[in-house]
DNA sequence: ACTTTCGTAGAGACCGTTTTCTATCCGGCT
DNA sequence: AGCCGGATAGAAAACGGTCTCTACGAAAGT
């Protein structure tokens, strides 16, 4: 009957009427702005320390219409490059004195837009989307959208790896340059006299993150006059180990002849290692192989993995730290903010020149 | 100067009068537990939309007490092992349409006191601990004292992948048999015929992941009658590859002799196996080295390797599964919660018989 | 001695919801 | 005709803080 009693924290109420002052004694007291007697000061403080007080701050964010919270909106935490990415974000966040919510939408363009939504009610200070995006044409009006209604409620919206969506919207975006990534990669093969270069490539149609990447493989090859041939591109890859054994072994026994590959990514380049070693072949010396991204992954591997760096910590760092920077600074809200960090190729033990047909 | 209106975001308020009717009603339509006439209500459903309007989460948290939230107190989310805890975590909160507060400590006992603190202002259902501890002295007490005031504060303490604090606390405990893995790796090795297996583990003094891990250790050479060697001991390797690699390399050149690797973590295995290389020996002819955690490096690794599989993804789930299921149902909430799950040896390729010396 | 100023503390409005508690309209019943 | 109860809607009181305004001594200035 009286149960809901029991659990009642104790409220600022509680701790007033213990210290004998008023509720406006203690909160200021607990914000240390105003001058408050020194008797009193330590009044009070005794018994927020004896009812184990704390202020709730959900009362606090009401009166304050906003909060010291930064969301995450992120395809999947076990990545480990957008692991990197939050990581960086958190300890930027953490260096303020925010805390994190963190959302994850597994790729599902549904989830990610429930999950923004739920952010909107959280009135978090910035709103960061960590990923590459499908590009659909109707994308760029819904980012648009979420934009200015993100806007309108005081927050901000942070693209995180994942490309602008036109000037003059209210959004903070934080890239790094994919294509260049993949350009130097490729380059870096071209460079070792490789000719027949097999990307290993995919995710939904249309996602960002593959689209650059392929759009600097092409270039890569016209630019040092190697025919782009469209016999050499696998899109089906799924971002998983799994995938890009599956399809690497298919290659090796069915596909035209190369000696190179490039994965889209480190995880899909384990993949492609693993079935490589498996068809009696090995790396370098029989296939070339780089990856993209530089997760810890790439030294693990056996010849380690010539890989493509990418900033993922800092990436996550500067999303941050741009967005409340804007929100701490004069309010020119309205105009974009954009970053791109380089991107550059790690040379490792996984590429070496063809062999000799 | 009117500065302040244009980011106002929009109240339920704002919503009543754009639909003429009073904010109870909107208040109503938005729960839809209350009858409301067809026609008032696609007029306030109608303003909704016009406005684009969200609730304010705070002000309904105000209201309710509590939050739909559950936190995380993890000390990297990079650890895969960590990730993957997160991971089921996340999915089950947000199968039960609950958001997740994520906060890293970096494995600093004080930036965890300062995480919980900052939970219990939140309100959050639970608050979930995921990783090892260190077991001093005091940590009983803290730990008996946190669970009290997050339970009088209406949250739930979760330790995952922790040991309980003590019985008929409010405490949900979620373990894993993290000695019994360490036994069962270690008997696979005895029972292939190592006799000098090598300890390599660390962490702080005193962390409990650790201390699990080497009693398993010890107790499975003593009911083998194998004489545990304390020179075969090594508790000094950071959660590193490069610590692993390091400790290795340093015991392959100046340390007695042995014939396998027992690793505590598949990090530290990762780095030892390439130390290993370095020095010219082989996995598993020269020596053999078994794993924990069993994270996705162990299957990158070559050869593949035969570690300790520990359920994370499945221990974050029910993390969050038993501490929510407590609060919806009757408020039995002074007892301890407990779970235990099974670890059992995954069987790759880096143990094989030692080779005749 | 009277006003001014400073230091300190309290009263009360407000933040945006939910949730009683009432109030009204209306058809149906006795 | 008068009363009752169901359906629907509004008014107002919480919820737990912050913050502006006001109050009131005492010290200081004239």
């Amino acid at each position: 009957m009286a149960r809901r009693d029991e659990h009642r924290p104790n409220t600022i109420r509680d701790v007033a009427a213990r210290a004998g002052v008023s509720v406006s004694t203690v909160s200021r007291v607990m914000a240390g702005d105003y001058p408050v007697a020194q008797a009193t000061r330590l009044r009070v403080q005794r018994a927020i320390k004896e009812l184990n007080y704390v202020a709730n701050t959900h009362a606090r964010a009401l009166v304050a219409g906003s909060t010291q919270t930064v969301a995450f909106i992120v395809n999947d935490v076990r990545g480990p490059a957008f692991a990197a990415a939050v990581h960086g974000a958190e300890h930027e966040a953490a260096r303020r004195g925010r805390l994190c919510l963190v959302c994850t939408t597994e790729g599902d363009p549904a989830r990610e837009l429930a999950a923004i939504h739920l952010m909107r009610e959280q009135r978090a200070s910035a709103v960061i989307l960590i990923g590459g995006a499908v590009d659909e044409p109707a994308y760029h009006t819904r980012m648009a959208e979420i934009a200015r209604s993100l806007d309108a409620a005081g927050s901000r919206l942070v693209l995180c790896g994942r490309p602008p969506i036109g000037a003059d919207m209210p959004v903070t975006v934080v890239e790094y340059d994919n294509e260049a990534g993949a350009y130097a990669a490729t380059a870096h093969l071209l460079s070792r006299g490789h000719r027949r270069i097999l990307f290993l490539g995919g995710g939904p149609p249309g996602f960002t993150t593959t689209a650059g990447r392929l759009a600097g493989y092409r270039r890569a090859l016209e630019d040092n006059g190697v025919p782009v041939d469209p016999e050499l591109i696998e899109t089906k890859v799924q971002f998983s180990r799994a995938s890009g054994y599956e399809h690497t072994r298919r290659w090796l026994s069915s596909g035209p002849p190369f000696t190179a590959i490039f994965a889209e990514t480190d995880i899909v380049a384990g993949g492609a290692m693993a079935a490589i070693f498996e068809a009696g072949l090995s790396v370098p010396e029989d296939i070339s192989l780089v990856g993209y991204d530089d997760i810890p992954l790439a030294t693990d591997l056996r010849p380690q993995l010539t890989t493509v760096r990418v900033p993922y910590e800092e990436l996550g760092r500067s999303a941050v730290r741009l967005a409340l920077e804007l929100k701490e600074g004069r309010a020119s809200s309205g105009s974009e903010q954009h970053a791109v960090f380089g991107t550059h190729v790690v040379v490792r033990q996984s590429v070496a020149p063809p062999a000799l047909q």
